[in-house]
DNA sequence: ACCTGAACACCGTTCAAGT
DNA sequence: ACCTGAACACCGTTCAAGT
């Protein structure tokens, strides 16, 4: 502790930098992570930052790298689609944790080690279970985001108001005017009008989603499928 | 024409804006729509715009309704399996002019109705098909931004460097680390080193992804399948 | 009704200087 | 080797004023 009552100012490195950033992202949102900010976090001028990341964009490359390398999953059993569906799940339990994640994933144009080190983990775990390298080419462009355990939500998020004759309402209006989103929204709800936007259990849709999947790629792999002159053709 | 030989002002409105930003945005890219640049672009000054648009999240909101509203899918034939693969790959036509519209698409918060009527049409077709609305309900998250013709490009976009020799070394370091991707990179490919992230045909990706989908509903949906009780279950 | 000008509170990043 | 201070070229947006 300095003489003054000041904070101890210990050393900055690369890790402090990117554990304040995700901090700070988890807790104020990924727009409050600015330098300038960040800096002042860490009791420090913005410009010492720079003495650890490049500039900004590395910085949010590390910051994903820090949340990536806490993808564990559990040990295998030596079946690929148990494999892959505790991978991609365990990604998704890491991801739950830092809402700002699935956005800034998305904007990286560099895959770092740490990330492409998941893949080859993943895609390790489809050859282990005898699947072609042309079938498990295809099969992680479908898997997609996925792969890091989120999904688009495409569902608007629009809270509903808190007075409920006015929720009344605007649900009625919308009823009239996309009479299918409602019926899709409101499928298997006792009160349709409170159920708008808020029915949804987001761990079921993407189990839902990825079983999809991994159903759909087993039954091609038991039938022998390959892409040999299927271009723009159904994969059945 | 006015007499100073300045370009004619011709009276801004909410659509010149909009259609200024898109068109800015297919040029430069999304990041060069600033209100400043925009503003400078029409020979105005940047808080002219805010008469036409409330501020930059409803410029961005617009810019998407100008798209999405340009989706014009062929007419049905009255097969819902059909009739969802070609609203999506309409879509997909749409987006595939304009790069920048997957992100913007992805940090929107409010749908528009615009929006809201592309999904509703989507819905309206499984709906049609016989399919229930449970079911519908949790395709439509399965489906997730591929309602939108886009998936999130997995695969580090890095080009190869243009010496050969140096692209041979780079090739085998990443071999040597990461060698199951290298696997499926290359897979069916004559020159591997080559053929690095440089042989993914985007619209067989797409096409294989979407088709694994509809199979996979298709199947459920000759099934009677249900999500009663089903949490955390797969599909099948 | 529509556009302007000046100002405010922010950004990321450079450069040259300090210790 | 690491941090600082001042500056530059940008942002989105406010407010009060012009026509």
């Amino acid at each position: 502790m300095s003489s003054d009552g000041a904070p101890a100012r210990v050393r900055l490195n690369r890790d402090r930098v990117l554990g304040a950033a995700v901090e700070l992202a988890d807790r104020e949102g990924i727009d409050a992570v600015s330098m300038r900010r960040l800096a002042e976090r860490l009791g420090v001028v913005p410009m010492a930052l720079y003495k650890h990341v490049a500039n900004k964009e590395q910085l949010l490359d590390g910051m994903i790298d820090a949340v990536v390398a806490g993808i564990d999953p559990p040990a295998g059993t030596g079946d690929w689609r148990q494999a892959v569906r505790a991978r991609v799940l365990s990604a998704r339990d890491n991801l739950l944790r830092h809402p700002w994640a699935p956005h800034v994933i998305e904007t990286r144009t560099q895959a770092s080690p740490i990330v492409l080190a998941h893949m080859d983990a993943l895609i390790a775990a489809f050859l282990a279970g005898g699947l072609s390298a042309d079938l498990t080419h295809h099969a992680m462009h479908a898997l997609g985001s996925r792969m890091w355990g989120f999904t688009q939500e495409v569902f608007p998020t629009t809270p509903p108001p808190d007075d409920p004759a006015l929720r009344e309402q605007m649900f009625r209006e919308v009823a009239a005017r996309f009479p299918h989103i409602v019926e899709i929204a409101t499928a298997g709800a006792h009160d349709p009008a409170s159920a708008v936007g808020s029915t949804c259990d987001d761990q079921f849709e993407f189990e839902f989603a990825l079983d999809l999947f991994l159903d759909g790629v087993e039954r091609l792999h038991a039938r022998g499928w390959t892409s040999a002159g299927r271009a723009g053709q159904s994969p059945m």
